[in-house]
DNA sequence: GTCTATATAGGGATAGAC
DNA sequence: GTCTATCCCTATATAGAC
């Protein structure tokens, strides 16, 4: 019991900042969501950054993760739409990260190149995919498509939440919140399918988006 | 010169948020810069979310008046092209609003209602053009593409600034940034154009973005 | 309209007892 | 490992003189 303390506070905080926002919430709201003092929480951790900075480490681990490339076999649509569920869902469980990420990241250099590695390798995973689905012929796209579809592709996952969040003004999630943005994301790829594709992945959202 | 102040403090104020982000910017900050004392500050504005809402309520003028539809004539994708400009350089006037947009926003339900009411107008009017283009045989795209495109055209165009920043941890502006966001959401159309329409489109790209 | 001075509050962080 | 107590600093905001 004595050793998970330090689990605790990130654990603690992750909530918080994932519910308030990490800006709003202070050392002192984590000492006091835990029953400990303030004091104890800096024993356990240099400051408030410093607890950011290893819940971005383990966020980083979680997405790594769900970058890699399950195998050589080319994907298919219904392994796009999983891949990328795995990958909003990660990126749910750790949102604070994305409500406030312009912010966060100015602020910490260390964080910054981290996140911009994350993004540079998934924008390259991204291409390619589009790559793959262009040479397998279900797809016709340009080089310069295909480029500018990969960043568009990591600009609508990284801030869907962001631009949901705006429009709607949720607080709480809603189901379908999510499926909605992989929805979104789908959508970029719909025009560059094969009619038999396309219509193929629209049947395929329609199952998935009510 | 004396009721000048006012203006001034917005001005400065304007410049500072967008250098600096507007979490980072404080009362005495906008004083210190204008070489005025914090109290003379306060009476000319309550607080600073006064002032915030004072340059939002700026921008809203300003951005309103870059999504009133010119006329009845379809917009070749020159004039597409255009309109984001317009669009995108009062963005980058008010960047300040972009880069904190979900805390901003959270924190003050006048300016969610309002940002909130931008972003559907924006989409409708995006829904419309496409719906144009799809009406004059230029491209071939379904209600659900269209609505989904719509909802893309402005998620890009919303946090193009910040995906850059985040991507390239860029403070000055580069000459070609702006430029890129635009173009990142003509690939948006570009792949539901017909194939000459497609090509036009690449062309035209080609001369703006080097 | 503008200043000086100040009140108030809160957050970040540390020292030292237990 | 944990607590209490406290310090420092900064930010917001106000009062009252000029």
């Amino acid at each position: 019991m004595a050793t998970k303390t330090r689990e605790r506070i990130l654990d603690t905080s992750l909530a918080l900042f994932n519910v308030r926002g990490e800006p709003n919430v202070t050392t002192n709201h984590i000492a006091d969501e835990l029953d400990i003092s303030p004091g104890n929480l800096y024993y356990h951790f240099r400051n408030k950054d410093d607890i950011v900075e290893h819940l971005f480490a383990r966020y980083e681990l979680r997405i790594e993760e769900a970058l890699v490339v399950p195998d050589a076999r080319l994907p298919t649509l219904e392994d796009i739409w999983l891949r990328l569920h795995v990958a909003f869902e990660c990126m749910w469980d750790y949102r604070f990260i994305y409500r406030d990420l312009v912010d966060i990241t100015s602020r910490n250099r260390k964080l910054r190149l981290h996140f911009s590695r994350i993004l540079k390798r998934a924008t390259a995973n991204a291409e390619a995919v589009l790559r793959g689905l262009g040479a397998s012929g279900e797809m016709r796209a340009s080089r310069a498509e295909i480029e500018a579809t990969a960043h568009n592709v990591l600009l609508v996952t990284s801030f869907w939440m962001s631009y949901n969040a705006v429009l709607g003004g949720h607080i709480e999630r809603e189901a379908t919140d999510l499926t909605r943005g992989i929805y979104q994301v789908m959508m970029l790829l719909a025009p560059f399918l094969r009619d038999a594709e396309r219509l193929h992945l629209h049947t395929l959202a329609a199952n998935y988006v009510k």
